[in-house]
DNA sequence: GTCCTTGCAAATCGTTTGCACTTAA
DNA sequence: TTAAGTGCAAACGATTTGCAAGGAC
């Protein structure tokens, strides 16, 4: 998407150092446009960098959470990262499961949502999981649903 | 609530044995309006059994899950269990953020999602959370505030 | 040269497992 | 009696930490 190097262009005003690494790192997210665990991200790192250890990853991945650049969303299977999105009005996600693209949805539930007088509203969640047109193409009947009932609720 | 009595008996019914541990366990689930973790269920059933181990609450809040007794959130801060709603239809919840505690939401979202096509849907989440009435009461100012952004996003 | 970043090893946290002992039915 | 439940200790996977060496600026 080419954010890559403004993205490392903030790193360094705020006085953190450009390694090759964190490079690399901030290309991998800005070229994904699903999630990544970080066993995604250490796997991918590893080929390019043998010696890489899992704390740098989550050191790494911490570092980029707290810059805002990418965003960390608890799935049943384990926590996953990806680049934030530039889009800046509220909006939610359609999620799939597959291969954990997301589209937009610009609906927001919180409109037709019926709160009481005393309760505050400090944040919600929406989300849709299911199976992206690109992927019931490739898909084998079957499989999809099986995946379905193990990530998110 | 009552239901204590009914889930031992469907406990009985499926063969499981019914330990004073178990019934204890069930009648905390029947008691507690809000989300349990694993760690509230075990330091309330310690003070009653001091021999009590981690395993075993583990073990029995998943024979509770497998029974469909409890369900389970995942929340920013860890893994939190609840007695599952009796209501039949499908719902969505508002959390208190200080308390736990729910309040159904009817209204479900999906009614006003526009879903490409080619999408398939399998399943959604929609929660809202914040401070119910009861808490906004006895709440101490600026508190809930910060403890909001430590829980589900 | 300074201070941040890295890899390593070890610690930590939440959760699960194997095993021998105990107990509900 | 006997299969299921328990506590204990140990294993486990994910994540974090302290520390000394390496690298960005």
């Amino acid at each position: 998407m080419g954010t890559t190097e403004e993205i490392v262009r903030q790193m360094s005003q705020k006085g953190l150092r450009i390694t090759e690494q964190r490079r690399t790192l901030v290309k991998l997210f800005d070229e994904t446009s699903g999630y990544l665990t970080p066993k995604d991200v250490y796997e991918h790192m590893q080929q390019l960098y043998p010696g890489l250890s899992f704390d740098t990853v989550y050191r790494n991945l911490r570092m980029l959470l707290d810059m805002e650049v990418v965003e960390q969303v608890l799935f049943e299977d384990g926590v996953k990262f990806k680049l934030r999105c530039e889009e800046e009005h509220h909006h939610h996600h359609m999620i799939c499961l597959q291969c954990q693209k997301t589209l937009p949805i610009r609906f927001c539930p919180m409109t037709g949502t019926d709160v009481p007088g005393d309760f505050q509203v400090v944040k919600h969640k929406f989300e849709v999981f299911g199976i992206c047109g690109d992927c019931r193409e490739t898909e084998v009947p079957g499989s999809a649903a099986n995946e379905a009932s193990s990530a998110g609720g």
